[in-house]
DNA sequence: TATACGATCTCTAGCCACTTCAGGTTCAAG
DNA sequence: CTTGAACCTGAAGTGGCTAGAGATCGTATA
């Protein structure tokens, strides 16, 4: 009885939870809900109460997250780190895969880049001499560099 | 009567429309339902009847959003295009802000993409020496250079 | 003309990763 | 003891589609 009163005085409330990570109340709740975070104890009150491995698995998930991991990468991650050994190469692979999104990404968003410039350019803010080629340019798919047809 | 009949018969099918612009059928129909496309005649029985006008207004949509466009930019700039004359200056607001969007989408990932490189090369692959520095990383904020905490 | 079969129809639900809301309960400070 | 912020659950909404069920349409062939 004392041991469990004294062991919850030192968990702390979802809101603290968020403030310590960063990551919102409801976001919590929600990656307990999808089984990213295990169910913590709760108060007489029927309040969640959280101690130091839930802190470290949430700044986990939090970190990965803002990397772009998607959440079921993060969850077999998380997998693997509860049991150790074996888990490296599972992991790398993990990251490797994800490393080649990224990538993906920017490369896409490079050419992007270039044609938004180019139909940015084609008006650059005369009044008078624009009719409009921004629009002329979006209709016309023919001028663009864009792979993806 | 004849002349609807003449009408309809160089109409396309919305299977025709998909084909042509590239857009699956079942997102033609979602651009109807949330208004970017006007709503097309129909076939006697009931089936959609495109012209040369929906052709052009979906491959401009398309276009829009295979350059990373939000449905309601499009909207936007379709309604410009609607109403010509004094549309130039919001339309090239609108793609301005849409490409400062993507620059930074480029500049944030190219650091994911850096931290994700440190990660990965953390362990490599050796079986024997790897213990794992993957998920030590992930759990491990403070060495990382992302912005967002 | 009958039939078969692919194309189309509407409506509904599912996806991701949350966010927001409504309506109630608990906790801690004054 | 009262107040009010924090917390609770459950459901619905977000964007931009995608997928499925079950019915109807249209047309090529027998």
């Amino acid at each position: 009885m004392q041991m469990a009163a004294k062991n919850l005085a030192r968990l702390m409330p979802i809101g603290s939870l968020a403030v310590r990570t960063g990551v919102k109340v409801e976001t919590i709740r929600y990656y307990e809900q999808v089984g990213l975070l295990p169910q913590p104890e709760r108060s007489e009150g029927n309040q969640r109460r959280y101690g130091r491995a839930h802190i470290e698995r949430l700044a986990f998930i939090k970190h990965a997250r803002d990397l772009g991991f998607p959440v079921d990468g993060i969850r077999a991650l998380l997998r693997l780190s509860d049991n150790p050994g074996m888990a490296c190469d599972e992991a790398h692979a993990i990251s490797v895969a994800h490393l080649d999104e990224v990538r993906h990404k920017i490369t896409r968003l490079r050419s992007l880049e270039t044609e938004l410039e180019r139909i940015a350019a084609a008006c650059s803010g005369g009044v008078t001499a624009c009719d409009c080629k921004i629009i002329e340019a979006l209709a016309d798919h023919s001028q663009c560099g864009l792979d993806r047809h």
